[in-house]
DNA sequence: TTAATCACTTAGAACTAGCTTG
DNA sequence: CAAGCTAGTTCTAAGTGATTAA
């Protein structure tokens, strides 16, 4: 047990240790519900604790529990570089201030997932009860289906028989050749980056860029083996349809598609390529002084400033709307910080009369003119004509063509990110301490090429060197350079469809389906060592429960001063976890890109058992739970199970396997293609879900909320007043319907009925004024005389005799039959549009709702096996552009393709 | 053993194009 | 027939995890 645990410095493992053996006895105690952990008041709400307005953590009902008081949620911690010793300082109920550095998320989520696994979970039984269910049942049959693998592959030493599928030929890894081998570069220069600025004069051959159109199509690679492409000529790409030959001069050089998941596989694939040639890349364009008008006003008083300054000016200005960050009191710091040495650097600010301005309060700088200067600019360009715009698009196209497209081993590859990336303000995302830092201009100097030996080096911007050229091809990057807030390294890629990157994808999906096969020996040994005596190998066995049971990631330990604080499972902290009787776990911390995961879930009693050891006094806030573990140490326990399986793997496995399941037992028979989609968006959207992908919906979702709930009332409204027409054609309708039929439906009231009669009659008068703008100017147009402005008042009338109408059906409410000739029939008639339009926009309204915070998009392009969207497109005649959009299609052409004679594929 | 380095995947926000829809 | 959305795309931050250096 460390010995000065209050005032430790803050570091991982500096905490309050657990012993390292477990007794009997200790573990006995776990048994007995006496720790501080004891009673949590129970919590049933399933969206977490929401506290409105401010306070994001969710603590309120938490802290009142007196057993707990002293939770204290990092978050609550004011200071970014948060020591442990600080954070401990109590946070009495109010910290005022940070909330305003706005630490957490603003909205609740809905609880994550319910995974939970056994029952329990007193209140809202059925719907957790429902989806536990259904991951119980799917782990039920990973274990049979682990065991059947493995019966059949013992029986037959050759496994699967399905010919399209070579892939499944598992036993060897496909990773194994790449990640066993060290990833030494055989190019020359890497060892000595520093070195570098090899002269690019020197080994430059045929220009590069005439060797690209040179090259025929056809006669890929002369150079090295790159033997693959002849087993499967197949699918020729037809030489381009007509069109503009001009435009591009790639166009020309089309080639047959390079169907590598049809080719044999390499055998060591750690050398990602023998020839790579490529224009290097795209700097972005230089700074532009602002027009003289356009003044940084301090204190009221417009201010010279050095070109250099007022760039840096401008990298706030331009983002004056950008409220999340501007109004981040971290981010003016920073900014403000960075700012100043500029200023202090390049001669400060002067006012009209060139005396000096000194520049030292952040809340008196204006920076409005700079932010409409750039907002006009927008906008002219978003005004511009058609023509223009596309004049503006073939300068840019044009500009960036040398960039788009590498070759890589003969073949022409898509480059992901070629441009370089600008200067401008860092983002960082929740409460990063570096957020608004200023990023500088990246200089060719600071760049590392990566290409062939043979290849011509790009030429860097005149008077302007490279940092080195480096020959490694065992390295899938083009160029390399450090950011200079984080020191961070930037790679420009080949982009998403390109094979190598599609080749990894795949053998990361055959990673986890190799996970198949282990997972339920896996399951029963960390179930066993669930009661370890070693205290390492039980939180291990604790830490892998969790990554498999809900989808956590790893939780690489971080350096707590310069990133925001957010966890993994192996980096939860004390208060992240929440332990109440007898088995329910509420985690509750900031995750990757500090979105917050919540969830209350059901786990083994070993597990809370555990848990509750590991929180044992005196750990405290701020101390890990999995003080005996690391990162390292658990994926170098799974990969003693199967080479090259890590704590990420499971979250690909999980999601995958989930969907597969998912999909197999949807009800598609008879059901429209429509009625597909939607099938397999909700099977998406729990998978979404399990993985905890969330998208803050601005606060323009609110409003836009409201905007829907006001349509369905004012929906809701119109059919009132159809169905009081029905009394008015024919009286006897009342008695006919009963007096209830109408009344206002329950969700209108009066009030907003008089708001909503005034919004009408305001619509129908803009409504009328643009008409009579839009007149006017065709006459003018035309040559003839504007209408006076008579002619308005008298069009507005129409106007005001609406708001009388309304206002009188308001008060008597009675309506004139509207139309001409209506009858009864008409009106239901109506009256049955209303209905459905009010349905519809209901169904919207909730399924936005429900929708909101869940983001489907990275699950599908991450984690679910594009074979399984493939084949289900394929067997249930769904066209795949329903499922993936161009890119999407691209990029995962190689999933279509291989599943297009196969749709019997499983995962 | 730990820390630093490096390369690559994963992630949500911001931006943009194109499609309704009022 | 623009306005206002949504879906799709781009951007780059933030993870993971292997390897190397200390």
């Amino acid at each position: 047990m460390s010995s000065s645990d209050d005032d430790m410095p803050l570091a991982r493992a500096n905490g309050h240790l657990s012993a390292s053996k477990v007794s009997k006895a200790d573990d006995r105690a776990m048994d007995v519900d006496s720790s501080a952990e004891a009673m949590p008041a129970p919590i049933s709400v399933r969206n977490g604790p929401v506290d409105n307005h401010s306070r994001v953590n969710g603590s309120g009902k938490r802290k009142s529990r007196s057993s707990i008081a002293n939770v204290s949620y990092k978050d609550a911690s004011d200071s970014d570089d948060g020591p442990l010793a600080k954070r401990q300082k109590k946070i009495v109920a109010d910290d005022s201030d940070d909330e305003v550095l706005s630490r957490k998320p603003k909205k609740l989520p809905p609880a994550a997932s319910e995974t939970a696994v056994l029952e329990d979970s007193d209140d809202d039984k059925p719907l957790n009860a429902k989806l536990a269910q259904k991951r119980k049942s799917i782990e039920k049959n990973a274990e049979k289906e682990a065991k059947a693998i493995r019966a059949n592959e013992s029986k037959q030493k050759k496994p699967t028989p399905k010919k399209a599928i070579k892939e499944e030929s598992d036993d060897d890894a496909p990773l194994a050749g790449a990640k066993g081998k060290k990833r030494v570069s055989n190019g020359a220069a890497s060892k000595s980056k520093a070195n570098g600025v090899k002269k690019e004069e020197s080994d430059s051959d045929a220009p590069i860029r005439k060797k690209i159109k040179a090259a025929p199509a056809k006669t890929a690679p002369a150079k090295g083996k790159v033997k693959a492409e002849s087993s499967a000529p197949a699918k020729k790409t037809p030489a381009k349809k007509v069109k503009e030959e001009s435009a591009d001069p790639d166009e020309e050089d089309e080639e047959a598609e390079y169907r590598w998941w049809d080719a044999p596989k390499k055998e060591d694939d750690s050398i990602k390529w023998t020839t790579l040639e490529h224009n290097g890349v795209l700097f972005p364009p230089a700074y532009e002084s602002l027009p003289k008008n356009v003044r940084l006003l301090y204190d009221g008083v417009p201010v010279n400033l050095d070109v250099e300054a007022e760039e840096v000016a401008g990298f706030f200005g331009a983002m004056l709307h950008q409220k999340h960050h501007v109004d981040n009191p971290v981010f003016q710091q920073n900014f403000f910080k960075d700012f100043k040495e500029v200023l202090d650097r390049t001669g400060g600010a002067t006012d009209r009369q060139g005396n000096k301005v000194n520049i030292k309060d952040f809340s008196k700088l204006d920076f409005q003119q700079i932010y409409d200067y750039y907002h006009a600019q927008s906008e002219a360009r978003k005004a511009k004509s058609k023509e223009e715009k596309k004049a503006d698009k073939a300068e840019k196209d044009k500009l960036e063509a040398p960039f788009m497209y590498c070759r890589w081993d003969g073949r022409k590859e898509k480059v992901g990110n070629f441009r370089v990336e600008p200067p401008g303000l860092f983002r960082g995302r929740g409460a990063h301490p570096k957020t608004g830092k200023v990023k500088h201009r990246v200089l060719p100097e600071q760049i590392t090429i990566n290409i062939g030996k043979d290849a011509k080096v790009p030429q860097p911007p005149e008077g302007h060197k490279w940092k080195a050229i480096q020959h490694d091809n065992k390295a899938t990057w083009l160029a390399t350079w450090q950011e200079n807030i984080n020191g961070a390294y930037k790679y420009v890629m080949l982009a998403a469809n390109s094979a190598i990157k599609g080749q990894s994808d795949w053998k990361k999906f055959e990673k986890a389906r190799e996970l198949k096969k282990h997972i339920d020996r896996i399951r029963k040994d960390y179930t066993r060592d669930l009661k370890s005596e070693v205290m390492a190998d039980r939180q291990r066995a604790t830490a892998v429960y969790l990554i498999d049971k809900f989808a956590l990631r790893a939780g690489n330990e971080k350096d707590t001063e310069n990133e925001a604080e957010t966890a993994g499972c192996c980096s939860l902290k004390y208060e992240h976890i929440t332990l109440r009787e007898p088995q329910t776990v509420i985690f509750d911390f900031l995750g990757k890109d500090s979105i917050r995961y919540y969830d209350e879930v059901t786990v083994d009693r070993q597990v809370f058992k555990n848990l509750r050891m590991f929180k044992k006094p005196p750990k405290k806030d701020g101390d890990d739970i999995f003080d005996r573990l690391t990162t390292t140490q658990l994926n170098k326990h799974l990969s003693s199970y199967m080479q090259g399986l890590s704590a990420k793997v499971f979250r690909t496995y999980n999601a995958s396997y989930t969907m597969a399941n998912l999909l197999k037992n949807l009800p598609v028979n008879n059901a429209s293609v429509q009625e597909k989609i939607k099938l397999y968006n909700d099977c998406n959207r729990e998978v979404a879900i399990l993985c905890n992908h969330k998208r803050t919906v601005g606060a323009g979702h609110e409003a836009q909320m409201e905007k829907l709930g006001d349509r369905i009332k004012g929906a809701k409204y119109q059919k009132w007043r159809l169905k009081q027409m029905l009394v008015d054609i024919d009286p006897k309708q009342r008695k006919k319907r009963g007096t209830e039929y109408f009344e206002y439906d329950e969700d209108l009231d009066e009030s907003w009925i008089q708001d909503h009669i005034a919004f009408l009659v305001e619509e129908q008068r803009t409504k009328i004024q643009k008409k009579f703008e839009k007149d006017n100017e065709k006459r003018q147009a035309e040559g003839e005389k504007p209408f006076p402005d008579k002619e308005l008042k008298e069009r507005m009338k129409a106007a005001d005799e609406l708001d009388k109408k309304l206002k009188k059906e308001y008060r008597t409410k009675k309506v004139e039959a509207e139309g001409k000739s209506p009858t009864i029939d008409k009106i239901e008639q109506l009256i049955n549009k209303a209905d459905e339009r009010i349905k519809a926009l209901e169904l919207q309204a909730a399924d936005r709702d429900g929708n909101k915070e869940v983001a489907l998009g990275t699950s599908k392009i991450n984690y679910i096996d594009p074979r399984l969207t493939a084949v289900f497109a394929k067997k249930f005649d769904v066209p795949i552009e329903k499922f993936f959009s161009k890119t999407l299609r691209e990029k995962f052409n190689w999933a279509i393709k291989s599943v297009e004679d196969n749709v019997d594929w499983e995962f």
